[in-house]
Parts: C-alpha cells; structure tokens; sequence
DNA sequence: TAATTCATGTACCAGATGGTACATGCGATT
DNA sequence: AATCGCATGTACCATCTGGTACATGAATTA
C-alpha cells in the first residue's frame, strides 16, 4: 500500500515527540530522531505545521480509543470511576500524556493545527462520561456537571502526578473522589 | 535605581507573552513586541533562557500572590471554595493563566528554565491549601489528599473553561465540588 | 521493454536565529 | 569640566530554519 510508509513514519514520529517534546525541535531534529530525513517530512507531510497536524490527530485518536473500552462493565459507578484513575495513572502512558498537555497548551493560544484536538479534547469525553452519570441514575444536567467535574478532576490529578510523581497521596485523592461523585445515589441505595 | 528598567521591561514582556504564548516567539519578536531591542533584552537577560527563567519566577510570584489573601476570611468551607473558584474564573486573569499552564507543559519535559516553577507549582499551594482544611477539622492526611484533590479539581476546570468557555457548566461543576469536598463534616456540623 | 509513478538523496536558498564586538551617548560623581 | 559606568544602537557572525529544485533509483503498469 501507498500510504503505509507514511503511516510507519508517523508513528516513528509520535514516539519521538513523546519523549522530548516537540515545541522546540526543528524539523530536521524530529527527522534524524525519526531515522529520516527533512526531505522526507516535507514530503510526506507537506510542511512542518503538516506533520503537526497528522501527529495532533493521532494523539487525538489514541484518546478516544483509551475512552472506547473504559465503560465497558457497567457493574457500580465507584468501580467505574477507579478503573478511570487506574488506567490513567498508568506509568506506561506518561509519556503519551506529557505530549497530549503539550498539545493542550499549544491549543490554549488557538494554534490553527490544534483544531481537531480543540473539538475533541472535551467534546469526545463530556458525553460518553455523562451517559454514564445518566445510566447510574443523574438526571439531564446533573449528570452534565457530574461528567465535566469528573473531566476535570481527572486531568487535573494526572497533571499533578506528572509533574510531582506523588503516586500514594494522589492514588489517595483519586479514591476520595471518586467516592465523593458517586456518594448520594439520587434516587436512593 | 538600576533594576528598575530592568523590572519594568520583564513586565512588558510578561504581558506580550499572555497574549500569545512564548514557544515559537523569537527573542527579537519579543523584544518588538514588548518596544525594545533584542540586544537590550540580551544585556539584561543574558540569554534567551534567561529571559524565560525570569518570566517563570515573575509567573510563580503572581501565582502566590494570588494565594495570599484568598483565605483571609475563614468562614464557612464551601464559602471559602466558592471564592476559591470565583476567583481563578475570572476572564481577566484569563491569559495569565494560559501562559502558566504553557509554562506547566515545558516543566513536564523538565526543561531547565522552569526549575522555580516545578518546584512551587504544587508545593505552594498544597500546604496552605492543607491547612484550611485542617482548619476546618480533617485530620493529617485526610486533609492533605482532600488538599490535593481540590487543587487538581480547580486546575483541571479551569483548563476546560479556557478552552471551551463552557462558563455555565464548569460554574456549576465547581458549585458541585464546593459541596462535595467539604460536605461531611468529619466531627459533625 | 517503454513509460510512468512513487520514494528518496543532494544541493541549494533566502531569511531568521541567538549571541557578540564595538562604539557611543548620557547622567552621575568627583 | 573631566571621568566613569550604565544603557543603548549598529553591525556583524556562524549556524540553523522551513522549504524548493532537480536528479535518480525502484517499482508498477502498459
């Protein structure tokens, strides 16, 4: 196939950006870091705003596909809501998350690349996470603030354990959470 | 007096940077957009990074400013986290607070000109944050994960209010966590 | 096998980059 | 009034930037 070198590339890429970053690395930094050359980013890419754009997507991407299988088991909402935190929190994925805050940040000053990640970065969360509120039993608006609080919560404990590391006091903060959002059942235990 | 014009010239760039965010901007945009030359900003700054170092602290110190007289009145805590929230939803504190999470992103990469800010980003705040509740009768470590988490609750809407200006929602998301976190009162009311 | 398309390398470009060297003005101190 | 130090301007530097032109191999197709 054609497109699939392209592909490959892609994804040498991300990984690259993964770790260090990718506001400060010139085009022909991420090539060598990707084992290619400029030429080839240009040619694939079309120019280095290009490639900013296909890697924003496909961070954007493994977002929702992380979001796919999380509701999977419907059992009780404080299961949910720790399954949430333990996949998240997950070391494995630090790197993938530093890079998606990058992009967050970049998307803050309307970066006209960060457009499908600015869509999305909320959008595709709010609702899925909201029908879930809904399932358990909040009712229309309840259960939107419920799933933005929920959103918000998250990203900031993860944001917090990214930069400090401090797995146990904020392990401990998730659970308090995620006890306190599903606390009162509004129609009744 | 000497540093004066030197103070005054970081405050003009801080400002510029507010608006539009520092990563791509070069050191002579930055000095014409802030009405001065790349050399004097080199004369003061020393170098690009320098300047950047000096932005971070000035950022960190506005950041504890900001904490200082928000506890002044220890009323009633779901007050005190509403006054909390009023504050930092402010839409004229809006671009400092995207350049601080733009500052936040780099540090997640452990670049060297933000080492001021990883080390206060958290810590700064975790401990007055603690106290209060403290104050308000959660003991030792109760306290400090219920610290932590309104702090990354707080953080994390506030990062969704910049980039969807969901106002009402979050307002109402924030309302809710008032009430959460501080709702059982853990001696009794 | 000839033609065409895709992928890649080499060489280059004009412009911008961070940083430096050096001159010079301008206010205070003497 | 001469001197001295801070502030600022001009000119320059090697290096790097994103991007382009052009050649050429390597498949695919006719």
């Amino acid at each position: 196939m054609a497109g699939d070198a392209r592909e490959a590339l892609l994804d040498r890429c991300v990984n690259l950006l993964k770790e260090g970053g990718f506001s400060q690395l010139s085009l022909r930094e991420i090539a060598s870091g990707a084992g290619t050359s400029h030429r080839m980013l240009l040619y694939h890419f079309g120019s280095r705003e290009g490639l900013l754009t296909e890697v924003v997507r496909r961070v954007e991407a493994e977002q929702r596909a992380a979001l796919a299988d999380l509701a999977a088991e419907l059992d009780d909402p404080v299961e949910v809501s720790r399954r949430f935190w333990r996949r998240l929190a997950d070391p494995a994925l630090a790197p993938a998350e530093r890079l998606f805050f990058e992009i967050y940040a970049h998307a803050l000053f309307d970066k006209s690349w960060t457009d499908s990640f600015r869509a999305s970065v909320i959008a595709a969360w709010a609702g899925p996470v909201e029908e879930l509120f809904t399932h358990f039993g909040w009712a229309g608006p309840e259960a939107r603030r419920r799933a933005r609080l929920s959103l918000a919560a998250t990203r900031g404990l993860l944001l917090d354990l990214l930069i400090t590391g401090d797995r146990d006091v904020l392990d401990a903060a998730a659970e308090l959470f995620a006890e306190l959002i599903t606390a009162p059942p509004p129609t009744g235990a």
